[in-house]
RNA sequence: GGAGAGGUUCCCGAGUGGUUAAAGGGAGCAGACUGUAAAUCUGCCGGCUCAGCCUUCGGAGGUUCGAAUCCUCCCCUCUCCA
């Protein structure tokens, strides 16, 4: 089987490594590598799924992954790539989020027979002694070094309390113990974390003479130079409860053409030979390698079923002949009685969603994005009854790309 | 603990008694152009029962016809000193 690095660095997940030679070589036998996720919410976002790829990548060659829940390192915040000291959260709220977690993780890598295994870090974070972790582990960490890394380098412009600054050690004591109790040697995460994971890779190191490695990955923003994964919504959700899937399709297959040949090869699993060939495609030839990715991207987050339906609603809403019945877009009931009277269209826009407020709502439609039946809605307050249904239902849109579609309920 | 600086609308950041829902930038939204792209130009960008009204400038009081701007107390952050 090929060397998972080799997948890693011709897909573009690999920003540092601490020795890329050996690590390579370790990477030829079946290898317990390791990421912690934050358990600050119940779902991941699209930030997360450049991790999640790595940890696909590493089971599908025969390796052992490990998904660290950081519910004890949450319970202290990580100043990395930070300006503001991160929320302190409850013990209670991180084991909540943590089950939905590894629920979400298990679409992507599979937990059976211990092929994958999650573990929470508060289970030997919390119980250890303050007296006995200065005098074994904190005596192994230079002040001087630490301070010297980019993370808190930057934190010590604005501001950086005692609690946010033992987060390395906390850290570095995780990648010891995993390699301590599961024999793990390799710990990746984003480049944020690179100083990070490599105090685990020193402390273990000087506890026991033993080697063991890091890769980071590079961070990602898009080709604006923003931060992935939000939209006017907010973040793009893994949860179908939160961004639905044809969202989640959409969100993909908006990127910008820049972006896009990098997304496919970390995003998907199609053949490099297949990424390339979509990649080189140009100009409005482009949108092939869009849908592509938006399909692959929903594939592997929803399923293949709700990737289908997602592709038929954008290929109706957007293709040449456009049409309107589309029933996987997000929709909106309402009931019968609520449209006898007719209902401002504004406050439709508003009940559906396509607005957070009345006023968004009263400005969208007056400076002309509001479409009822893809017809340009003239006043904000125009009427709308029965009458705009179209067997039962009618559809709403916002700016160019944004539907809903209307049920009588 | 002492001395100084500061907390402004999503973010950065101007504003030091009325003309300020608050400059400017970023982000966001819409329109035009397009390829569900980018760039560009234009408009919008606190809420509402929207030509009017209401609520905002760390919190609570106070002065004033009128305060983000002045006073008092409190909370928080940063810098220097210990």
């Amino acid at each position: 089987m090929e060397n998972v690095f080799h997948i890693f660095e011709e897909r573009g997940f690999v920003e540092q490594v601490t020795d890329r030679g050996l690590v390579m070589k370790l990477l030829r036998e079946p290898t317990t590598c390791y990421i912690g996720f934050d358990p600050t919410a119940s779902s991941f976002h699209v930030g997360s799924l450049l991790p999640i790829m790595s940890l696909v990548h590493m089971q599908r060659a025969g390796h052992r992954p490990i998904a660290v829940i950081g519910g004890g390192t949450g319970l202290v915040g990580d100043p990395s790539g930070k300006t503001e000291m991160r929320p302190i959260m409850t013990r209670e709220k991180i084991d909540e989020n943590a089950e939905s977690l590894k629920k979400q993780l298990s679409r992507f890598i599979d937990f059976s027979n211990e092929k994958a295994i999650m573990v929470n870090n508060a289970d030997w974070l919390t119980r250890l002694g303050y007296i006995d972790f200065l005098r074994d582990i904190g005596r192994h960490f230079s002040v001087n070094r630490m301070l010297s890394a980019e993370s808190y380098r930057v934190r010590l412009e604005t501001g950086l309390n005692f609690i946010e600054f033992n987060y390395m050690l906390l850290q570095a004591y995780d990648f010891w113990y995993l390699f301590k109790h599961y024999d793990c040697r390799l710990q990746m995460g984003g480049n944020d974390q690179w100083g990070n994971i490599l105090a685990g890779v020193d402390l273990t190191r000087r506890l026991e003479g033993e080697a063991i490695y890091g890769l980071t990955f590079p961070l990602l923003t898009t080709s604006s130079g923003i931060k992935m994964g939000k939209t006017h919504k907010g973040a793009v959700w893994l949860d179908p409860e939160l961004t639905s899937p044809y969202e989640y399709y959409q969100y993909w297959i908006n990127q910008d053409d820049p972006d896009i040949a990098r997304f496919l090869a970390l995003f998907t699993l199609l053949p490099m030979d297949d990424v390339r060939r979509l990649s080189a495609l140009k100009d409005s030839d482009i949108r092939e390698a869009k849908e592509r990715l938006a399909y692959e991207a929903t594939c592997l987050c929803h399923g293949q079923k709700e990737a289908d339906l997602a592709r038929k609603a954008a290929r109706e809403l957007f293709g040449p002949d456009k049409s309107v019945s589309s029933e996987s877009i997000p929709n909106y009931g309402i009931g019968k009685d609520k449209l006898s009277d007719g209902l401002p269209a504004y406050i439709l826009f508003k009940k559906a969603g396509l607005c957070k407020t009345r006023g968004e709502a009263r400005r969208l439609i007056a400076q002309g994005g509001g479409y009822l039946n893809d017809r340009r809605i003239e006043t904000f307050d125009q009427t709308i009854n029965s009458r705009d249904f179209e067997n039962g239902f009618l559809l709403l849109r916002a700016g160019k790309k944004r539907y809903v579609s209307v049920r009588v309920t």
